[in-house]
RNA sequence: AUACAUAAGAU
């Protein structure tokens, strides 16, 4: 059982769910008796892509079979609801587990805060911090990255001064990952200052900023247009030994891009297969954009083949890029004819359908619209 | 052998 459970626990951990499931079957139909943590396992399986319904069926299953559950099937179910925006069914089984006096732990009350905080619910996540205190379970790095992010999701870049004046106060001591995520909210929310001044800080902290730092601090510059900016952080990042990396060169592309400095953008592209960078998906959607803002439709579309021939699948997101682009100089056709050819191994999001839609709009063509319509829908994508 | 956070691209 233990060995299937690895296993499991494998599969899990790329994501292969039905994998795991099939695994979980097989022990059963061996005649084996899975034990507590081969349950919790597989509601983790199921937990970490977000499908409640059957974290919650193996939780019954789970106590079907005699078990207890313990604090990690509880958890593991909360952080299921979490993942899918059910913050309220995360803290129902909070609840739960408390009444059947289970202990949480700091894992739980961390799963229940990103719960909280996945929903754009601050407030409820920061009024959980005074509970930890009360349960004598003090908040780690994770609980304050989580909160951090959460500031972030809610638009409310301003409330990280007091998770971080929090953390201070318990002496909490910020990682990378702690900093990185707090300049990029920062940043995002526009408060450029209190980005620099962390990155200042967490160097006087000894923690060393890494290239996805450098990332966010150039994806900040070229946010405000600044691209000379974004040059001088990239020279300053190889000039302190950080190696150059596809999210740095990805964002300099995208300062470029805003921009519509095409031929830079390029160049950058071209200056990182060089320095063996292969570049990915975000770097190809940025590329698209340079030669969008610069008016080079054409060449937009010629950065799908160069894609294809490096096996860079288009995502969502490059495809409603491209979409647009063919939508804005009025190449209807090529917005429906990539649909068509892609459809059957993408899986679209609302801005793509809603390109889509605009395409048949403008060519008036409302069978296509429905029957894109109904892809959407069966795609589980909702109208908005 | 099992549960938690962690930047960036399009409208």
């Amino acid at each position: 059982v233990v060995t299937f459970t690895t296993v499991m626990q494998v599969y899990a951990a790329c994501g292969q769910v039905d994998n795991a499931k099939s695994l979980f079957e097989a022990i059963v139909g061996e005649g084996l008796v899975p034990n507590l943590i081969t349950f919790n396992t597989l509601i983790g399986a199921y937990s970490s892509v977000g499908m409640y319904v059957e974290a919650l069926q193996v939780f019954n299953l789970l106590v079907k079979a005699g078990f207890e559950p313990d604090v990690i099937s509880y958890t593991a179910l909360m952080n299921s609801y979490s993942k899918s925006g059910k913050s309220d069914e995360a803290r129902e089984v909070f609840d739960l587990m408390k009444r059947r006096s289970q202990n949480p732990n700091i894992v739980t009350y961390n799963t229940l805060i990103d719960a909280y905080g996945s929903a754009g619910r601050v407030t409820e996540a920061l009024r959980l911090l005074p509970d930890m205190d009360f349960d004598d379970i003090p908040p780690n790095v994770v609980t304050i990255c989580s909160l951090i992010a959460a500031c972030g999701r809610s638009g409310q870049a301003h409330k990280c001064a007091d998770v971080l004046k929090a953390a201070n106060l318990r002496k909490i001591v910020l990682n990378l990952n702690a900093y990185n995520t707090a300049i990029s909210v920062y940043m995002n929310g526009g408060m450029y200052e209190e980005a620099k001044e962390l990155y200042e800080i967490m160097q006087l902290r000894g923690v060393a900023p890494d290239s996805i730092t450098f990332s966010i601090l150039i994806y900040g510059a070229s946010k405000v247009g600044d691209v000379e900016e974004a040059q001088t952080l990239y020279k300053e990042m190889l000039s302190v030994g950080i190696e150059a990396s596809v999210e740095a060169f990805s964002a300099l592309i995208h300062a470029y891009a805003q921009q519509g400095m095409a031929a830079e953008a390029h160049a950058a592209l071209t200056e990182m297969k060089q320095s063996s960078c292969p570049p990915n998906v975000f770097t190809y959607t940025s590329l698209i954009q340079a030669y969008r803002v610069a008016g080079m439709p054409e060449l937009a579309a010629a950065v799908l083949q160069e894609m294809e021939s490096s096996g860079i699948k288009p995502d969502a997101v490059a495809c409603s890029s491209l979409f647009s682009i063919f939508n804005e100089c009025g190449k209807i056709e090529k917005t429906l004819r990539l649909w068509s050819k892609l459809r059957e191994d993408l899986n679209l999001n609302e801005v793509a359908y809603t390109q889509l839609f605009i395409a048949c709009s403008i060519k008036k063509d409302w069978r296509t619209a429905l029957e894109i319509f109904e892809d959407m829908l069966q795609a589980g994508v909702s109208p908005t």
